[in-house]
DNA sequence: GCGACAG
DNA sequence: ATCTTGTCGC
């Protein structure tokens, strides 16, 4: 089984840096996975100027892409947001939403960084150890890290390093478009996390998926509101 | 001291 | 993240 790792969260910042300290010991940055058959992308947010917290998880069947499930769920924010603590603020909130799902994924594609963290254990990273999930990060930008120069063409990418370390990569998922920054979450390899997200970027883009599994899980009423 | 800083 | 104006390229 997993090791057991269960914390508070109403902490203070320093308590969180701490909780990160330890929970990185647990983050298997290898592939450990069984074949794919649905993938969850996992989408943070927030609301009312930062008082609220919102996740949006829509699961699709892999490599298909077909949409099996989604669910959104909104919690008052406990904690405020911190360069490198997002985790405490929005993961209370994904786990209410990963709950209500129909449909369990085998692979969470999170709207964040994983290993390129300052204490190494970005969302990705925390999510994947709290639930047992294989679990990647896909970020739309950068929390730390340089990079060479990144080739025009789809598929191309390079190394992110961070105090001498290869800490994940930048991806170019479409040509013209921004990169995404790729990285470790748990029991994933940075290599196979560069091929999945290349392999769901045709058709699945964060933001959209988010505003689809808002659709889905907020009824006819908000959706024509719009 | 100054700038950077996932969402 | 969200908001708004100005600019560039196809």
């Amino acid at each position: 089984m997993q090791p057991p790792f269960t914390h508070r969260w109403d902490v203070t910042p320093a308590q969180a840096r701490l909780i990160q300290e330890a929970g990185r010991a647990l983050v298997v940055a290898e592939d450990r996975l069984d074949p794919i058959g649905r993938v969850a992308g996992v989408d943070v947010g927030f609301e009312q100027g930062g008082a609220v917290a919102r996740a949006a998880v829509a699961v699709l069947e892999f490599p298909s892409l077909a949409p099996v499930a989604s669910a959104v769920a909104r919690r008052p924010a406990a904690f405020p947001y911190v360069p490198g603590l997002l985790s405490f603020r929005e993961i209370p909130a994904i786990l209410d939403a990963l709950e209500r799902l129909d449909a369990p994924p085998d692979l969470l594609v999170c709207d964040g960084q994983g290993l390129a963290h300052p204490r190494r254990f970005g969302l990705a990273c925390h999510l994947g150890v709290l639930t047992g999930l294989p679990s990647l990060g896909a970020a739309k930008s950068r929390l730390l890290g340089e990079h060479g120069p990144l080739p025009p063409e789809r598929g191309a990418w390079a190394p992110l390093v961070d105090r001498g370390e290869t800490v994940g990569a930048v991806l170019r998922t479409r040509a013209g478009v921004a990169p995404l920054y790729v990285s470790i979450g748990h029991r994933v390899s940075l290599a196979r996390a560069v091929g999945l997200v290349l392999a769901l970027a045709p058709r699945y883009r964060l933001p959209e998926t988010t505003r689809r599994a808002h659709r889905l899980a907020s009824g006819p009423a908000d959706a024509t509101a719009r």
